[in-house]
RNA sequence: CGGGCCGUAGUAUAUCGGUAGUAUGCAUGCUUUGGGAGCAUGAGGGCCGAGUUCGAUUCUCGGCGGCCCGACCA
């Protein structure tokens, strides 16, 4: 895409409304506008990025053979009701409005309920399970303080993904592989190194540990204790000497850090299949509530997250695949302008995603531009290179420069 | 939901109970052109409401909006 084109624009100062590094950098960067505390469109760089976190999740979700759908945002109050979580005592970020006649509705903050209703018509023996389903959807959630730019938001963007089993063991078996498949994400989007899976507690709804996927951050809401071997990893909640004790380790070996869920995964076991009269029959023609697993992921926090972890003090440093381009193409005089016109050209009939700073200013400022917007790979035509005909390449990570033709680059980009 | 801070051009910030200034961005022209250029000219502003006052952007109250801390947090 030229730069020319694209309607967004880099601001220099941080917006006086915003503190956490998420939201000054994305907003500075053209790829959010605030709405209201808590409510954020996607620009063009801002949906890109979000496309692509989901091509991610997408992907591994497919590994798991999960089939995405898309419900609905307004949900029946009803259906609430039978697990008892209509209420605004129970739950307290309920969004409700009314239709014309008078009756409730909700919005959709969540969407568990909803789904063991939906299955109900298509789940009823044993030879239908287990059933495997996702969904990108927002999520509506009347939050009483909305905070930390993109990272705790009212309207937000999750993947949530539901598995209904037979049987218990099944349940578990499917559990413990996502458990490897979301790890696989978090790598995926760059966060590898940073993020954990976390012992939690269950919650309203499962007895036992739940697990959460923390992103050590600084701007992370929770804090998580972190075993020195770091593979276990436990959240401050559940950060007590009967934990330590049934897990068999020691206190002194756990370093407290500042973490962002940008997961969740939990197993109701047939709680909710109780509750909401989801069966199947076994078999011998038994009636056996189904068992249900559910995992989320917060594809905007964990755009927040990664911006937050990421990016150094001149701007937003995108990894390879989640980043809104692969290659930022700067033109740095007219007496070049032909010339990186025709390398623009070639990255476009490689398949090579490009945004082109074709704009008529100085190098500066596109320098400068181009590290906030964080693109991994900029390729910078000066006067230089019209002699050279090589291209000088600079890797926005590192800041290394290097020099070598179109040939190579896009041979090292499609490999 | 408790507490704190805040609301001035598109953006970011000053000052002041009596013509609201600066930077940046924007527009036009000339010069410049590898790390946010220079000069000139121009357009552009007090969140809303009430009160105090001769006069309010400034002081008071209310509303609306924003950020932070805490509480909360599938």
């Amino acid at each position: 895409m030229r730069q020319t084109e694209l309607f967004t624009k880099t601001r220099r100062e941080a917006p006086k409304d915003e503190i956490s590094k998420n939201a000054i950098l994305l907003t500075r960067a053209g790829f959010i506008h605030k709405e209201m505390a808590g409510v954020y469109s996607f620009l063009p760089l801002g949906l890109g990025v979000i496309k692509n976190i989901k091509k991610i999740i997408a992907e591994e979700m497919e590994k798991l053979g999960s089939q995405e759908i898309i419900m609905s945002t307004l949900q029946n109050k009803e259906i609430w009701e039978k697990t008892d979580r209509w209420s605004d005592e129970k739950v307290d970020v309920w969004f409700k409005s009314t239709f014309k006649n008078g009756s409730e509705v909700g919005f959709g903050w969540s969407h568990e309920e909803p789904i063991m209703e939906m299955m109900k018509s298509h789940i009823s023996s044993y030879q239908d399970l287990p059933v495997k389903v996702h969904q990108f959807q927002n999520k509506l959630r009347n939050e009483v303080r909305a905070k930390s730019g993109i990272m705790r938001c009212r309207e937000f963007i999750m993947k949530d993904m539901y598995y209904f089993a037979l049987t218990e063991e099944d349940n578990l078996t499917f559990y413990n592989m996502v458990i490897e498949v979301y790890l696989n994400v978090f790598r995926r989007v760059g966060l590898g190194h940073v993020t954990f899976v976390t012992s939690a507690s269950g919650g309203v709804f499962t007895d036992e540990f739940s697990h959460e996927f923390q992103t050590i951050c600084e701007s992370g809401e929770d804090n998580i204790y972190v075993h020195k071997d770091g593979k276990l990893a436990l959240n401050e909640e559940i950060f007590n000497d009967k934990t330590l004790e049934k897990l068999k380790v020691e206190k002194s070996d756990f370093e407290m850090k500042k973490a962002a869920e940008v997961g969740n995964i939990f197993n109701f076991g047939t709680k909710k299949s109780e509750q909401l009269g989801l069966s199947a029959s076994n078999s011998n023609g038994e009636k056996k509530p189904v068992f249900l697993s559910s995992y989320g992921i917060g594809v905007t926090r964990l755009m927040g997250t990664v911006v937050e972890v990421l990016s150094d003090e001149k701007g937003i440093v995108w990894p390879k695949e989640i980043a809104p381009f692969q290659v930022h193409l700067l033109v740095l005089s007219d007496k070049v302008r032909s010339f990186a016109d025709e390398i623009y050209q070639t990255f476009i009939s490689h398949r090579i995603e490009v945004l082109y700073d074709d704009r008529d200013l100085r190098a500066g400022e596109k320098f400068a531009d181009a590290d906030l917007i964080g693109i991994p790979t900029r390729v910078v035509v000066g006067d230089k290179a019209l002699k050279s005909k090589k291209l000088e390449i600079k890797d926005r990570a590192t800041g290394k420069t290097r020099e070598m033709t179109i040939e190579n680059l896009i041979k090292e980009l499609k490999g």
